[in-house]
RNA sequence: GGGCACGUAGCCUAGCCCGGAUAUGGCGUGGGCCUCCUAAGCCCAAGAUCGGGGGUUCGAAUCCCCCCGUGCCCGCCA
């Protein structure tokens, strides 16, 4: 099935990622952020120059890194060749030649040298301390290396929110992985988050589920649907629903009985709601227990039904009907705002926020949920699927108008197809969630047990399988763009090679492997001992474990999951290299036993914290 | 019809916000590496009109305009 020779090449030990590593809230003075610190003052140190080359020039410069071996940060020169008049190579060789002059005798910098290549000024870090330095933070740090200083803001970040009826399918499987990564870099950026999951109790689709359960039975069902695709409660149990949308086309009381009890919830009723609850309450654990093995879990689930009942969605009727920005429009007792002059398009511009029975539809209920989120956190981030745009368009606009206090950022992402069309329940045309991460779990059994099946337990085979499985699952949504569409196919999804989970697992597990036979050896690592570490895979691998808090930042800053895995990515290659390269526990001297052990130490903290934002298991053996 | 998003080697993908040094990785393909801390690894090679066309700029994958393709939306559904 897999085949683990002829791999292409990979790339070098490579070092850093190309873009301006220090992303703004990246407190530089802080000890734990040395690539901050040094890009800090090699900037300040430009800017000086400029100063004193050309006194009153704005000090704009084009900022990067430069190609391998030429140092860790570039300025280039371009933006300042028409105020100075004067070519950009020319202005860099000046101005590397008075940061040079600045340099003569400086202590405690953090620049080790500078040099202009063509337009470009190239600034060297100080290996040597930056190796020092990254060793001390992650050997006084341990496993919290990363975690950037806390912050008095609270982030409400939703995600998820599926209906509970039916197993989670993976077209909207990218929800959970992306909302739960986001809150993973939230917290380690420092924020106190809460991850909440918006339960849609009323309504159509549970109020078909709740009927359903309450008047069929198995031999019903399982007549009308056919046997429960495998023996899990929301797989069993979505075939009422199923069975029970049938059933309302052909027979139009059960229609009528439904309808009633939509209409029962919409008012509030607690004994409707009480009733649909019992009817959904089997499915959702189902579904709640599918992201459980995948390690998401939720601080709260709020129910829509408590802003119905809480009168939050009579007043936001009330304040969309007070407004004065927007026209309101009435089709009978029915109203709508006209969004046209909000920018919204296409066939019709109406905004319906109350029925002509007088209850709410969900979008107003939704605002209603947003203006009592708004009142309880900082900052509001939802991950949603482009389906939603529309809807989160209106609320944002509502919200608005109604004054909140935090607007909702808004994660979109794209869906997940099939090589054969859109994903389709009622089709039949589906790729349950349950299914991929078996079939994933099963793969991986078959790999571990072809290399270690003569060396590790059953139990401990099967262990390793779940977590490698689930892990490749997680790795591969989250590595991808969220607003990139994609089409599931098996053997992309299941792919365990290269830029994959199981080899950042990989990595960590011969990190472990190492940390094992030092520890049976007898040795300690020793981070004073940094000095000794003179090798470019050691300097290539301590630059990457430093640049962990910018990414941290950086996730949480920009809403974006795919840089984590990049990072995972790159630590494990630097990890891989300096395996290659570099022998521990057998070093030449117990002294470079002990400052290697301390590098290897360094970096397992940066692999189990970038295991722990992706959300897979790191691995002690594999 | 209108709006939003996406389009980078056979396939997947980074870079796009904030224009600059030979466009990032992976899969697949062709070679090579296990007396040595796990070869789920490492090394080398081939492979790119950055969807197309205009424009701005000293310089465009990146900014602007037009077009093409794909997805999503335009319900008193959620």
């Amino acid at each position: 099935m897999w085949r683990f020779t002829g791999r292409p090449a990979g790339p070098v030990a490579t070092t850093l990622k190309s873009g301006p590593w220090v992303a703004p809230h990246v407190p530089a003075e802080n000890t734990r952020h040395p690539l901050a610190a040094f890009e800090a003052e090699a900037g300040s140190r430009l800017r000086d120059a400029l100063e004193a080359h050309a006194p009153g020039t704005e000090p704009r410069f084009v900022h990067g890194v430069p190609p391998e071996g030429q140092g860790e940060f570039a300025a280039g020169c371009f933006p300042l060749a028409k105020t100075l008049s004067a070519k950009p190579a020319d202005i860099a060789t000046t101005l590397a030649e008075r940061v040079a002059k600045g340099l003569e005798g400086a202590t405690d910098s953090w620049v080790a040298g500078v040099a202009a290549m063509g337009p470009y000024v190239n600034f060297r870090i100080d290996v040597p301390r930056l190796i020092a330095a990254t060793l001390q933070a992650t050997h006084t740090h341990g496993d919290a290396y990363g975690r950037l200083p806390e912050r008095a803001e609270k982030v409400i970040l939703e995600h998820t929110s599926a209906n509970p009826n039916g197993p989670l399918h993976v077209g909207r499987a990218r929800n959970p992985i992306i909302g739960d990564t986001l809150v993973r870099a939230y917290r380690m950026a420092g924020y106190d988050t809460e991850a909440q999951y918006y339960v849609d109790d009323m309504g159509k689709q549970v109020a078909i589920l709740a009927w359903a359960r309450a008047h069929l039975d198995e031999a019903q069902v399982g007549k009308l649907i056919g046997p429960a695709a495998r023996d899990k409660v929301d797989h069993v149990q979505v075939r009422y629903y199923q069975a029970a949308n049938r059933l309302m086309e052909e027979d139009a009381e059960v229609g009528r009985e439904i309808q009633a009890l939509i209409h029962a919830t919409e008012t509030g009723d607690d004994a409707a709601l009480e009733r649909v609850e019992e009817g959904y309450a089997d499915v959702f654990q189902g579904m709640r227990d599918s992201l459980a093995r995948m390690d998401v879990t939720f601080d709260r689930f709020i129910k829509e039904s408590t802003f119905v009942k809480n009168g939050d969605t009579q007043k936001v009727i009330e304040g969309l009907q007070a407004q004065t920005e927007v026209p309101v429009g009435a089709e009978g007792e029915a109203l709508y705002l006209d969004l046209a002059l909000k920018g919204v398009t296409g066939r019709s511009t109406r905004f319906f926020f109350r029925r002509s029975d007088g209850t709410s539809l969900y979008a107003t209920r939704d605002v209603a949920y947003h203006l009592w989120k708004a009142g309880q956190a900082d900052r509001l981030v939802n991950v949603l699927g482009e389906d939603h745009k529309l809807q989160a368009t209106q609320v944002r606009v509502s919200l608005e108008m109604l004054k909140a206090p935090t607007l909702p950022q808004v994660v979109f992402y794209s869906f997940v197809s099939l090589p054969e069309g859109k994903m389709s329940t009622r089709r039949g045309r589906v790729v349950f969630l349950d299914d991929l991460l078996d079939e994933a779990v099963e793969r991986a059994y078959v790999e571990v047990k072809k290399r270690r099946g003569d060396e590790l337990s059953e139990s401990e085979m099967r262990t390793i399988a779940e977590h490698v499985g689930v892990g490749a699952v997680r790795f591969t949504i989250a590595k991808v763009q969220a607003e990139k569409s994609i089409t599931f196919k098996w053997e992309e999804a299941l792919s365990f090679d290269g830029f994959a989970a199981p080899f950042i697992q990989y990595s960590h597990a011969r990190v472990a492997g190492i940390l094992d036979k030092a520890k049976a050896h007898g040795h300690l690592p020793d981070p004073d001992r940094a000095h000794l570490l003179v090798h470019d895979s050691e300097a290539a691998l301590a630059k990457a474990i430093a640049r962990l808090p910018v990414v941290v930042a950086d996730a949480a800053a920009k809403h974006r999951t795919h840089g984590i895995a990049d990072y995972a990515y790159e630590v494990a290659q630097a990890f891989n290299a300096f395996y290659r390269d570099c022998r521990v526990v057998d070093a030449e001297t117990p002294e470079l036993v002990s400052a290697r052990l301390a590098l290897v130490e360094a970096a397992r903290s940066a692999l189990a914290a970038a295991h722990h934002l992706l959300g897979i298991k790191a691995l002690e053996q594999m």
